[in-house]
DNA sequence: ATAAACATACCATACGAATGGTTTCTTTCA
DNA sequence: TGAAAGAAACCATTCGTATGGTATGTTTAT
């Protein structure tokens, strides 16, 4: 590992790179724009290359999106661990996400991961799927109002953020978001 | 005018077909749906008939994208001419759009917008400048939290419909979020 | 040596678009 | 009034390109 100067090769970053760009590509063209070539050749390798880390296109989007499910369930753990109040602690996670620190955290992130979901009704069941049981293991209603508007209005946010739509500072929207979750009530 | 029926061929018809079908389609099946030979087939024409109402592809998806911001913007002005108040009229318009009536006006067109738009960088751009101008239209300050907060939850809740994500009744949505939109203050 | 990590060459398909022709409608003018 | 002329609406076919994927070669690491 300490000599990874010293190779050539390196799979596991041209794995990587492979991901990354097709992310890159979908967030600055649109979904169309991932095709085995243009990733391939964003990453620096053939289309052979790219077909040997994924038997096929699909492969790579279904790696990207379960990677990046992962990633968001564990910094919203993380966030969601250190809240001393447990009613709404994953939407307060949800909203810190995307407005918590000076850049929003995991917006490349965030935007491919729901570019990929519009084209693909197989990734939406997964997103469905995931959100449910999120919300059951913290513990939150579905029906709930309040939370629904703030963690609807955190998608409607990069969305528009996505559309170059102006967006209000950050900082107060992390404020009057985090706060309607501490009035919502425990039902509807 | 009274005659249609006997006309055998009707081109009016014929391209409103071409452009519903086309929304159908990307809603269903998500916007790589959207093929000239796909829409053709679905409207009960074949591809040159198709190009003979639309010089291309793209064009018959920015007739599209027109369509909707028009639409978009006399129903919201339908419904902003009767509000009393005038400080967050057209965010209230765009909730009673979304959550309104009993079941959802404008609903696969807003899906279809959005799809579009998602796909295409130059799309997203008119649309900015769409929303720009009516909020100024409607003298919303766009650095405005709660009428942000308010304008992106509609987005979210739709996007999350359109993803089978459960939402909370639309009459309770209508209510909170309709409520702070007077609550807003003038100012950021 | 041999297996992984790629590149090269290639294939079948599907796409957007153009072409040329055929049918249907509208206009004009005798 | 009506028929000829032209325009509009549409179909069937074709073409070049790009796509996802395969098959096979070549390089690199262990």
């Amino acid at each position: 590992m300490p000599e990874a100067h010293k190779r050539v090769k390196d799979p596991q970053a041209v794995r990587r790179r492979l991901m990354d760009e097709a992310k890159k590509l979908a967030i600055e063209s649109g979904i169309s724009a991932i095709t085995v070539q243009a990733v391939a050749s964003a990453a620096g390798v053939t289309k052979g290359g790219f077909l040997h880390h994924f038997p096929s296109k699909q492969a790579l989007i279904d790696a990207i999106f379960e990677e990046v499910l992962d990633q968001l369930a564990s910094e919203i753990g993380a966030r969601a661990s250190k809240d001393r109040v447990a009613h709404g602690a994953f939407t307060r996670a949800y909203i810190d996400l995307a407005f918590g620190g000076e850049e929003p955290a995991m917006d490349q992130t965030w935007i491919a991961l729901s570019l990929l979901m519009l084209d693909d009704p197989a990734l939406r069941m997964k997103w469905t799927e995931w959100l449910n049981d999120q919300l059951s293991e913290y513990g939150e209603d579905q029906g709930n109002v309040e939370l629904s508007i703030a963690r609807f209005a955190v998608d409607g946010a990069w969305l528009a953020q996505h559309f170059g739509v102006a967006i209000p500072e950050r900082k107060s929207m992390h404020e009057a978001l985090t706060k309607s979750t501490f009035s919502a009530g425990k039902r509807g």
